[in-house]
DNA sequence: GTCGCTGCAAAGTCTTTGCAGAGAG
DNA sequence: CTCTCTGCAAAGACTTTGCAGCGAC
């Protein structure tokens, strides 16, 4: 059987029907430019910076007229609300990723910026007891291990 | 090379001896500034940004008349060295430290903004067997665990 | 109809770069 | 002396904001 650890742990129907219930809590409006970023996000295994989403937006509806403002704005709704989180690190800025998926950590390719996801329940653990020693209130943590992949490795021999 | 315990690992006169020994190997200058921007550095138990670092020289030595430019340059050319480390999180760009401490992780306060350092041998431990799990060429790694610190809690009350 | 949302462009940040004079080697 | 560094200001990259018309409710 397929280890299925890292997939999605809701359907898309679940996400999108909770995305609108935050977006009537909060007296906002429910717009074809919120799903199709919702989709997006939802479709792409990839973590995506707000460039890169908005491109990726543009090529797969190519009729839809969306601006990069807007996809900016979404992300930062989409943040508040915890149905993404971002990353950021190096120069680069911020990627960002569905946060409706198994929490994992991340292993990051210096070279070619590819993301490897990866969980270790050890470390998690670990993390909860550090927070707990220092009477830190954890909302979130992430981890990053930088590196080359293997496939840069085998690249540069 | 074996490092020791200390929070510092170097004293400042051989840290400086180091980066000297950089410049010379690759034909570049020892300056005032990049003394001093080395010196805050090493003297700071912050984590500070380039601006946040700028305005500390300046309120430190005040007739160094000394540009953000310079202060981002030193900065690379630091980083680019393994002299200094940048952390980024957030929206709030780059923090620097320096890198001749004993590794550690950070624990960032969302409300103020503090960091805590902290280490544990055990997620040491885990990283390395996880980034040899999946054949990758780790270089480094950081954890950061995110939430409200022990002040911050109370000030909430 | 109301009021939030959108695209656009303009304005902000933060960071980098070009340049001419200053200064280290 | 040579060639790198520096401060300055201008340019870049990325992100946010103001606005007038559009569209969800």
């Amino acid at each position: 059987m397929q280890k299925n650890f890292q997939t999605k742990t809701l359907d898309y129907e679940t996400l999108l029907e909770e995305f609108k219930q935050i977006l009537k809590k909060n007296t906002l409006k429910f717009t074809l430019q919120r799903e199709v970023i919702l989709k997006t996000l939802y479709d792409s295994t990839e973590h995506l910076t707000p460039e890169g989403l908005h491109r990726l937006i543009q090529s797969k509806y190519p009729d839809l007229k969306i601006g990069i403002a807007t996809v900016y704005r979404t992300l930062s709704l989409l943040e508040d609300s915890n149905i993404v989180t971002s990353l950021s690190f190096g120069a680069q800025g911020k990627k960002y990723e569905l946060g409706a998926k198994e929490h994992h950590d991340h292993m990051i390719c210096t070279e070619c910026g590819n993301i490897t996801e990866f969980v270790d329940e050890e470390i998690e653990k670990r993390q909860k007891k550090i927070a707990k020693e220092f009477d830190f209130l954890m909302k979130d943590h992430s981890m990053q291990i930088y590196g080359i992949c293997k496939k840069c490795q085998e690249k540069n021999k």
